[in-house]
DNA sequence: TTGTTTTACGCAAACGTTTGCGCCACAAAT
DNA sequence: ATTTGTGGCGCAAACGTTTGCGTAAAACAA
């Protein structure tokens, strides 16, 4: 294998200076179209392929965006990865992905490596709680929060209302009569786990009643932890008549678990999800999130900044960007009213 | 916002010139401790930032690694695309992220940019007629292919024994009594497509029965498409005992169809999976494949070539390498001999 | 003292582009 | 026959690093 072919090949073979070349194939004007095409066809020939690099180098600004994303296996995240990188796709951008398994010092290091590739901007969901030094790195550049977002900090974000989505979830059963509804949370170190149960105890304090706390299960997003939780729940002295579940692998572990205690679902109990999952065709009532919008509208938003080179509209306006969406409750047939509940045949417990 | 911290900055500041600059931030023995110190704090106090644009471009290769999968919303790519970036960061390189969306066009638009980006190396799994000018842009550097193939291609190759792993799975259900057994996978434009049906048409060969081809569906690699393909199987006039699914949306697919038809597994049918899925903790015996291990390794072999940067211990071998990955059938309760299937009466125990 | 090695650093070229400026030739206007 | 205009192209600098080579001063051996 020989050497790459650069533009001083081209204006070698073509007796014509680099320059003329670049201008070229950048189809200036100022260059005949004699000469355009015959530079074409020779870059086409020696299989020339521009070197982003050295273009980035000289154009003081490079084609790449960052994504820093806690977890892409996760196909919440996965969904999110994608809208992105149609975004980055249809406007010429690259995205350079990096995982933090939600380790503020990982998270630190690709933020590093990210600056050091001197993306054009960075998506970042970030991890509980991010180093200061990240902060300042991340500050380099335009940048923009997704999902999560960092205490105290002033910088856009994309994200979820939360807190409302679980406070229309609970409320509705609690307006099919249900009173201990239990609920099965993340932990409370992500801020989106704090809102997350606030909406649910909002929903009580609307309603003037009080929070069912012992029927409260919080842990790590996983379908094993929501199964047991559950379990616990069922067997514990106040067995709930209804759950919500603030997660869709937690939803997951949950349906698992009510399967295999062989429950009858709204029979026995009434349940309520959150989020989507493409394998889920059940007839769980859950609450939809509108993941791809947040995400093609993040990245729209990111790269317009982008575009518009640091001087913005209005960089105060900016800073404080907030994109909330309220996601919206879809009834299937997982949720009945409390009297109706009560099975007509069999025994209850 | 002012300019960005260059050596030139920190060689100015302290009256040195650049090179001695770099020399000490890259620990060259040839820099006294002191002088390092210095340098150090001063690139600290200054928010230097290395700039990997420029040292590439100076060193002639990059830290880069690109990725091509078709859809990294699919938790089985998302599981690649995270082992990929674990293994990518321990080395010190960094993921760029392609997605296809198994459009050959769309494939050659990013295998383009990923040269343009001068990648180190490329993982790909390609889509199923990949253009020749795409593979053509691939031979500039290390690549390795993913899962699937290209066919009549000479490149590495780190996969799965697909139609094994079906051979088995049928081949389970045929030692269980079962002859009717339905086939739902996906469409044979992708090679692995083509493998796993021959596995299941493998089965019955070995033992020596013939293949019923009626039961056998094959189309898009989604839920809607499985759950209406069981019920035309169900519903059909050689009603099946049991089901082989050829991948993991297809099995959630079946599985909820059967749900809604309210069978019994296994009294009614049958069911054994392929692939893993982090959302089915239930019951179903399937085809589990070392999705992460493979994925590991692809990008370890791809990282060592890198490193040896061409000259690797023998070409030949290199091209030819195929690393076959045996999955292992995992038995749950989704399967039952086909006598046994009849049901006793009500069973509830 | 002189000669030799070692230590620590500076000079400058090179990587592949892009782009402001200048130059030459040829055509049109005076 | 001069000026003016213009279309088409080349020169060279710059982007931020890395690295081979050169060279002073300091340390050592004679």
């Amino acid at each position: 294998m020989g050497r790459e072919t650069t533009l001083r090949d081209i204006a070698g073979t073509l007796n014509l200076s680099v320059s003329t070349v670049a201008r070229a194939l950048a189809d200036n004007p100022q260059i005949s179209e004699l000469t355009k095409i015959r530079v074409r066809a020779c870059a086409a020939e020696l299989g020339y392929v521009a070197h982003s690099a050295a273009r980035a180098m000289r154009r003081g600004h490079g084609n790449l965006v960052g994504l820093i994303i806690p977890d892409v296996q996760n196909e919440f995240y996965g969904t999110l990865a994608k809208a992105l990188a149609q975004c980055c796709d249809l406007a010429g951008y690259q995205l350079l992905l990096a995982i933090t398994e939600d380790d503020s010092d990982s998270e630190e290091r690709q933020v590093r490596g990210l600056s050091e590739a001197r993306v054009a901007g960075v998506v970042i969901v970030p991890s509980p709680r991010p180093h200061r030094e990240t902060l300042q790195l991340l500050e380099r550049g335009p940048w923009v929060q997704l999902i999560r977002r960092v205490a105290n900090i002033d910088a856009p974000w994309f994200g979820i209302d939360e807190e409302r989505a679980l406070e229309t979830a609970t409320a509705h059963l609690i307006e099919l009569g249900h009173r201990r509804i239990g609920y099965v949370g993340g932990m409370l170190d992500l801020s989106t786990g704090r809102s997350r149960l606030r909406g649910f105890e909002r929903a009580f304090a609307r309603a003037k009643l009080r929070v069912p706390k012992k029927l409260i299960r919080v842990g790590p997003p996983r379908m094993q932890f929501a199964a047991s939780a559950f379990a616990s729940l069922w067997n514990g002295p106040e067995r709930p008549t209804a759950i919500v579940t603030a997660g869709a692998r937690l939803s997951a572990g949950v349906l698992d678990m009510i399967g295999r205690l062989k429950l009858d679902v709204p029979g026995d109990i009434s349940v309520v999800g959150y989020g989507d999952a493409p394998w889920w065709n059940s007839d769980l009532s859950t609450v939809s999130l509108p993941v791809r919008e947040i995400a093609m509208a993040c990245g729209e938003f990111l790269l317009r900044r982008i575009r518009n080179n640091g001087h913005d509209d209005d960089p105060v306006t900016v800073r404080n960007y907030r994109a909330v969406h309220t996601p919206s409750l879809i009834l299937r047939a997982s949720t009945a009213p409390l009297d109706a509940g009560k099975k007509p045949g069999k025994e209850t417990a």
